[in-house]
DNA sequence: ATAGTATGAATGTATAGACAACTTTATAAG
DNA sequence: CTTATAAAGTTGTCTATACATTCATACTAT
């Protein structure tokens, strides 16, 4: 196969950064320089190509953030190893999935109420205080009139705060949060597992009992690291999936 | 709280970008900047600590990757608000768990061959001649006297890169891709599911039928996007979980 | 021979300045 | 008042230079 001859033009409207970071990019990725080798100099490339040393740095550290190189200082710059043991399951929404098949998903409100905290409810909320009250949501996702999630919600309360009619039509726990808490939520926390769903959750998603299932809990935080929103989810396992890709070759 | 004042040394050996990039993460994290707020300008701050604007801009790019900030040309940099529903489920290795909580695991060979294609095998490696041959690995991963994980693997197979006695220790799938491959193993896709196990799988790893499982897929790629090695693991889904951070508050 | 020292080579940090690209605001023209 | 233009402000790119830090090598003294 004959490589169109990639180069390096100065009147571009193209940074030149970045024309020489997808120029080392190909050539690395067809064999040019294979893992374990060294680039040229940062000295060597500028003086090649006529641009100045920062500019040439400025292309590898996108490499470097690639992964696809590391520098040494004293040493050079080499060629990594693509590393393919990496899993990275990546999901901004996990019914984002769905979403982007196109499907009609609705999510259905089953309830919503105030509540007092239980014994395991103040676990959750690292509280002792036994009076506290928080919110309570029960929603159910469905996409083609097919249900496919469950997942239950609480936050903090206040009557300050008080419940506003457009929560109720899509409340995800991090808007709940935000809307209910006082603080600044900053961070969250979030375990899954597989487990075989209940008599209760089979019948809300219309699968037969001891089907196995996704369960992920979600905690989020607030700036002082306080629990202010805790939810536990579950989804059916044979209508979700997850996926990595890993190595040099990523989506664009 | 009091905090301490930080400020900018330009005589200490830590660099002056860095000592600004934690100066302002710390400022955001507080509030003296908050979410959909400007930063001051890059010129300003250089003033205010006496210092290059190039070196502002290096500790404001370090913002950015780390997502707290985000630039706009023309108007201004910006606090970011936390994202909390991205989850992003990341393994070294889906063992790796096991192996912090220093328990003492290892990886049991049950048989390694060489096997025909069958129809099943051809279309994972997306080739249709009958007569390849490929490697066959069944590994069981125990801890403690404990079965957890059975995989099976399957790698190209070329009478040139006989297998070494060295392989056979503790067969990974892209080891034993780099090792088998006429060229570059690059990419890797995964696919995680959730599932009942077989009865097969459940003899094996000492459990009941029917127990849920995490199942793992995984195909490995060459520099031409073909098909090089694949492997499906089953873990025990109530020894195994995964865990997500996410928002401005890391682990460090 | 060994250890220490000097030298060169490579990446890392920092600076000052120039201009480009984009946005907002102020100004001028109709 | 509206619209077009100019100006100012802010981030983005690029350059040339200087020195620091780290590493490998050659050299020197003992």
């Amino acid at each position: 196969m004959v490589h169109e001859e990639i180069s390096i033009d100065k009147s571009s409207f193209i940074p030149i950064y970045y024309q020489l970071f997808k120029l080392l990019e190909e050539q690395i990725r067809r064999g040019d320089f294979k893992p374990g080798e060294s680039l040229p100099t940062e000295n060597d490339i500028a003086s090649r190509y006529e641009i100045s040393r920062m500019t040439v740095r400025r292309a590898i550290s996108e490499l470097v953030s690639a992964g696809m190189v590391y520098a040494q200082q004293g040493k050079g710059t080499f060629v990594a190893t693509p590393k393919l043991d990496n899993i990275v399951f990546e999901i901004n929404d996990f019914n984002e999935d769905i979403k982007k098949r196109g499907l009609n998903y609705k999510t259905t409100l089953l309830e919503a109420k105030i509540v007092r905290a239980d014994e395991n409810l103040r676990a959750k909320f690292q509280i002792t205080e036994e009076n506290k009250r928080f919110l309570f949501f029960r929603t159910v996702l469905s996409a083609e009139s097919e249900r496919l999630s469950y997942e239950v919600k609480y936050t903090t309360y206040s009557k300050s705060k008080p419940i506003l009619e457009s929560e109720l039509k899509d409340p995800s726990l991090p808007g709940l949060v935000a809307a209910h808490t006082e603080y600044l939520p900053v961070s969250s926390k979030k375990v899954l597992q597989v487990a075989v769903c209940t008599e209760e959750e089979a019948l809300i998603l219309g699968i037969s009992p001891q089907s196995p299932v996704f369960l992920i809990e979600q905690t989020i935080f607030d700036t002082e690291l306080r629990p202010v929103g805790w939810s536990k989810a579950v989804y059916r396992g044979d209508r979700y999936k997850l996926t990595s890709y890993d190595g040099w070759y990523k989506k664009d």
